[in-house]
RNA sequence: GGGGUCGUAGUUAAGUCGGUUAUAACGCCGGCCUGUCACGCCGGAGGCCGUGGGUUCGAGUCCCAUCGACCCCGCCA
């Protein structure tokens, strides 16, 4: 039509004409969402990331906008010029918050026209993950992921406005850096100037941020993208963003109150919701025994009890011999568990399999007894010490494993949780944090054959248990704790090491050589004797942190553009090859 | 590295025991329609059944391989 587009502004988002404005003439722009032809007037819901409103294009008023609009289709952009007027009565939709109005369009140009888009974008079919990240810039015009990433923007403004407010300097550190071992895979980038060696991009910010204490600037952040090249899972992503955080002359005490006050402050500003603090606290032993995993889901009972002392001489052979030879019985209650079939007991026990458990034992609580595979090897005393240890009473469901400590803390702790979901026993909208305390500093790596930090080589013991590093490194703790919510690890932070003794001590119980540590870490260690304050901090997920506020299904939906689970980015098609030129320029050959 | 679910029209799905022309809904295209809002009504187009091989007189369907998406184990200080 005209071009008034070129002299006019826009005047306001689709999403955000209401009432006040009725008499008001406004200019919109925006995406076609659905246009609805009546022949003699045409509708046409248009859409940005504010919301949709209804703008009306009726020959009487403008019969050359009403002619134009029949040539619109969906996701067609357009300018709108018209006048905000109340609906009839009786016409209004409850269902958009514009719904109490309407814009009566004079005036229209129609900026782009759209290709029918490969999906509707209304959000009412599920589309497949694979088109929807090829088309990832269409699937983010759904209202659904622009909430959620007008959500991340949020969290994130509101954790620089806390964070500033109490006293923290944002700092920026350097993505091309070291290779450092311990940890997870790292992503290598080949240096041109340095022909055949590598920067590592960074698993986290974690020395720079200690050496920013060194350095004297007391209270850092960072919201930082950090890199690990391990394999995906539906809360994983290989580049992800953590709220990076780093205090000195402080305690464990400190961090966790300043930091509860960040996440209530976070839920606060961006949820409306008042979170209970403090958040309650558990020890990493005690996790492991009533939950099965040191991020136990709080959201609903069904805690682990275990039964070995019960069971170790009981006539059930497989029992008796699983306690002789070290391992254990465990069992979880479903309270008024009549509603598990038959089948459901056999799906579960595939289901801990997947966890190394050899077998799942069930028995229901009867008036007489049980009604169990295994009721007939057990004594009446066994069962009347089982029932009472577990609380059970008629009605309810006992699943059993017995098997090594690891394998049965891994099958009923993953059970409990399948089960919650199962069963329905999580309350829609429940937020159940707690912070881990009182880890190992230590754990052994079957894999490797030594011991591993449990959190990173950085985090200080506690100090009276040292000398057990020599003798007994298992059971030295760590001045860590981590933030739990709703069985996801958020957060996880300590104390670090500010003495060049004990990280020496420390490098050398990990099994690393003299050579290894200086041409490592040999950076760190000259630093720590330059008058090293205590210091402490903490790394939150940003992007698990607002899945979980979003109530997100996969962490794809709070990330822009994210990757499939082999790494790769559908959209751009990355990664891909590179030329000769390229790679000869670098000095690299690919061998395979 | 391993286990599992899935792949049929643009999208989401159905497709029986291997058998004639592969269905439906939404979307799309055309027509009609002045109060719809997932508008309605009439008509129409649209398919390398992921790909390659095999079995068979005959394969969307059975077998093998392969590619891709997702979930999980391992891995993720």
């Amino acid at each position: 039509m005209s071009d008034f587009i070129t002299i006019k502004k826009r005047t306001h988002y689709c999403g955000d004409v209401n009432g006040a404005h009725i008499g008001e003439e406004v200019v919109l722009m925006g995406w076609t969402h659905r246009r609805r032809d009546h022949g003699g007037v045409v509708f046409v819901d248009l859409r940005d990331r504010e919301g949709i409103v209804q703008v009306v294009f009726n020959p009487e008023i403008s019969a050359s906008c009403h002619e134009e609009a029949q040539r619109i289709r969906s996701e067609y952009v357009l300018a709108v010029k018209g006048l905000v007027r109340r609906r009839p009565a009786g016409m209004e939709n409850p269902d958009l918050k514009t719904g109490e109005i309407e814009v009566l369009a004079h005036d229209l140009e129609i900026l782009n026209e759209a290709k029918t888009p490969p999906f509707v974008l209304d959000g009412t079919a599920e589309i497949s993950e694979n088109v929807r990240l090829k088309y990832r810039y269409l699937d983010l015009r759904r209202p659904e992921l622009q909430k959620n990433l007008i959500l991340r923007s949020r969290v994130a403004a509101a954790t620089r406005d806390y964070l500033q407010r109490a006293g923290f300097i944002e700092v920026e550190t350097p993505f091309l850096t070291k290779s450092t071992p311990e940890g997870a895979r790292d992503y290598l980038v080949p240096s041109r100037v340095n022909q055949g060696q590598f920067y590592a991009l960074p698993q986290s910010p974690q020395i720079f941020k200690q050496l920013l204490m060194i350095s004297g600037f007391d209270r850092y952040f960072q919201i930082v993208k950090c890199f690990r090249d391990e394999d995906l899972r539906a809360d994983r992503q290989p580049e992800f963003t953590q709220i990076d955080v780093e205090m000195s002359f402080i305690t464990e005490e400190d961090i966790i109150r300043i930091m509860e006050g960040m996440i209530a402050h976070i839920f606060k500003t961006c949820l409306g919701r008042e979170l209970p603090l403090p958040f309650p606290r558990i020890s990493y032993r005690e996790a492991m025994d009533r939950f099965g995993k040191d991020n136990p889901d709080l959201r609903f009972g069904l805690e682990i009890r275990e039964l070995t002392d019960i069971l170790q001489g009981s006539g059930f052979k497989l029992f008796a011999e699983i306690a002789a030879g070290g391992g254990v019985i465990s069992a979880i209650r479903v309270a008024d568990g009549k509603g598990l079939s038959r089948k459901d007991l056999d799906d579960f026990k595939d289901y801990v399999a997947q966890y190394g458990a050899g077998g799942l034992a069930w028995a229901r609580v009867v008036p007489d007894g049980w009604t169990s595979p295994i009721y007939k090897f057990l004594t009446p005393g066994e069962v009347g010490a089982i029932n009472e240890r577990m609380e059970a009473r008629e009605g309810d469901v006992l699943l059993f494993v017995a098997d090594s400590p690891n394998v049965v803390r891994d099958a009923l702790g993953n059970l409990r949780s399948h089960l919650a979901k199962k069963l329905g026993l999580i309350a829609p909208g429940a937020m159940a944090f707690t912070w881990v305390t009182d880890f190992p500093l230590f754990e052994y790596s079957e894999t490797e054959k030594r011991f591993v930090s449990t959190h990173h080589p950085f985090t200080s013991p506690v100090l009276e248990e040292l000398p057990l590093i020599e003798t007994d490194p298992g059971k030295v703790h760590a001045r860590a704790y981590d933030l739990v919510l709703n069985g996801s690890e958020i957060g996880g932070g300590s104390i670090r090491i500010h003495r060049k003794d004990v990280q020496t001590q420390i490098f050398k119980a990990l099994g690393m050589g003299d050579e290894e540590v200086s041409s490592k870490f040999g950076f760190l260690l000259d630093a720590l004797e330059y008058g090293t304050p205590p210091h402490g901090g903490i790394a939150f997920g940003l992007d698990r942190l607002v899945m979980l506020m979003a109530g997100a299904e996969s962490i794809r939906d709070v990330i822009a553009f994210p990757k499939t689970q082999k790494a790769t980015c559908v959209l751009t098609d990355a990664p891909s090859p590179v030329s000769v030129e390229q790679l000869m320029e670098l000095s690299l050959k690919i061998v395979t």
